[in-house]
DNA sequence: GTGAAAGCGCTAACAC
DNA sequence: GTGTTAGCGCTTTCAC
């Protein structure tokens, strides 16, 4: 059967308090007491029971990661990011994956803020912000990873992507590369939003033509690449920028199975969702924006903390910067 | 103020029991009651709160999943699978990662079995079987994945790894490779014993030299194959075997960085941790083992809900088998 | 320095 | 067909 706390005490000889303080270090205990509650601790083989503890406080210690795809290396580093500093505060993190499907964001929504958790991890695949928004009890400690919407409402931490395509898109122009096309990941998403609005003003920028037939959508899942660089080379594309490292990396195979490569045959750009030296075999000869996937988790699990243990600090909205790193041309040196 | 399910009683004008039997489709509840009572329910925005009912019922509807590395997209798949299964039968999924690091193991064993979930999937790091069982309370649901101990204790879903092994390696044989060289995974995980027992035998039975310096051990991890692989070619091989995905993968790309082009410089044979289109582009020219990914964590999935809500269950070890995809010669075509 | 006891929100046995 | 109520295991106020 199951050991309590009162079991506890009557061993000890003491009160459920008195065993309640020593565990939880709340109150002054006798060096003496201490050691008789132990020692029936630990004769018993007692365990608190978690439930009981976060029913009574109404703290879980546990936090909800609503994640697009998992299965993606991008978010699974966040994820693993974001567990490792929450652990390390003993906090719990619950996974809900919504393979991009607004239907299933919903449904996460609902069951992990019905006392499930104290705060939410959000990287949202809604196109609205109402609809996000209209499911979140008041006061719900959320914070908005990657994925932004143009409010205040929620503390966000994300990653620039305007800076790091405009340069690129300058640096293939002044490569004189005039027919420069693009690959989005979902275009619902404030990611591809603000790289492609990016792109646009770059090209318009540094004067290239305006083609909107050279920008298209992917859905960041692993198949969606191909059919879009189909059409972009015949539409005599003379480089491409892709906005996500999944889709990225099978660009890369995909050219390579075309005879097509990069540098040599076509100038590529490429997200890279995370930084090993492992990557760069496959990377070398295009030019790479890096995300900082790593930081991205930790400050994601630092920030729902803040949220959760101190409600009265404001909302933040921290952006991390990527690092741009041009393939370098002979005379040349990386640039962050 | 939280609304409470006395809140709601009380302005539908009936008794908490009956709120609480409508809500779980418990009992008969009159249509004009029941209409009462969700009534209320819109009106106060009442939502049951998850840990009040799970502390009263000691179910949790959570499964932990104990792994070794999220980022990993082995493990992402799997995670990513399990949660769909689970979440489509109601439960939630807690990830723990242990990063291969056995203390984290542990301390992630007490954390999750103190009355957090009602299950436990476990792919497990532990070198042991002893120290991982000591951890587990008598009667707790729990499923190995992927890796297994040799006991009948709990319940498992794993993949056959002797069988492509020793086929790939006769196929190796067969087409005249004599130095075959492997890199395996952690020494003491069972996925990697089973491989690296298939190597032996086949290269017994095919009676090529035995030569031990040719075994090598990898962490998984995605920087130490390059190592291994320095080793290998300068023993001489004239064929490597790679027994994990991540580490395939950098092979295949540092190799190729070398100028060392797969089957026409050296035969490759290489697991794959999933089966998608775009990742063929990676492993044309090269002999794969295809681990049916998303089967093993349904198969998990299952077999934790299993445990925890058919308690009388026998004990299952499943295991599933890979597909062997060796490169086709001229004039083969594909086999599984 | 410690104890007694209320009560968190819900479910379910028992009663009618 | 519905209501009353005990009690899950713990924390915490109040009391001494």
């Amino acid at each position: 059967m199951k050991v309590t706390i009162s079991d506890v005490a009557r061993l000890a000889g003491v009160s459920t308090a008195t065993v309640s303080h020593t565990i939880n270090n709340t109150r002054y205990v006798s060096g003496d007491t201490k050691k008789k509650v132990y020692h029936a601790i630990d004769q018993l083989g007692y365990t608190p029971d978690a439930s009981a503890r976060s029913f009574r406080t109404g703290k879980k210690k546990t936090i909800g990661f609503i994640v697009p795809d998992i299965s993606n290396k991008f978010f699974g580093t966040i994820i693993e990011s974001a567990e490792n500093y929450l652990s390390a505060q003993g906090y719990h993190l619950i996974i809900a994956n919504t393979k991009e499907n607004m239907e299933r964001e919903e449904t996460n929504l609902r069951l992990l803020t019905a006392g499930l958790v104290d705060g939410l991890l959000i990287a949202s695949t809604m196109d609205d912000f109402q609809r996000l928004d209209a499911l979140i009890p008041a006061g719900f400690p959320v914070v908005l990873v990657d994925r932004t919407f143009g409010t205040q409402k929620y503390s966000s931490v994300s990653v620039s992507n305007f800076q790091p395509i405009y340069r690129s898109v300058c640096r293939l122009a002044a490569r004189g590369k005039r027919r420069i096309g693009i690959i989005g990941g979902l275009p619902r998403l404030s990611t591809t939003k603000e790289r492609i609005a990016a792109y646009r003003a770059a090209a318009a920028d540094c004067g290239l033509v305006q083609d909107e037939s050279l920008i298209l959508y992917g859905d960041s899942m692993e198949n969606s690449a191909p059919p879009c660089l189909d059409r972009l080379l015949e539409r005599g594309c003379d480089s491409i920028v892709v906005c996500q490292g999944l889709m990225a990396s099978v660009t890369i195979a995909y050219l390579r199975g075309k005879g097509i490569q990069p540098h040599r045959d076509l100038d590529l750009v490429s997200f890279v969702d995370y930084d090993t030296h492992a990557y760069e075999f496959y990377y070398d000869q295009v030019d790479r924006i890096i995300q900082p996937v790593e930081e991205l988790g930790r400050a994601a699990g630092e920030q729902i903390l803040f949220q959760v243990e101190r409600p009265e600090m404001p909302l933040l909205e921290r952006v991390l910067t990527s690092a741009y790193r041009p393939f370098p041309e002979a005379g040349e040196s990386e640039s962050a």
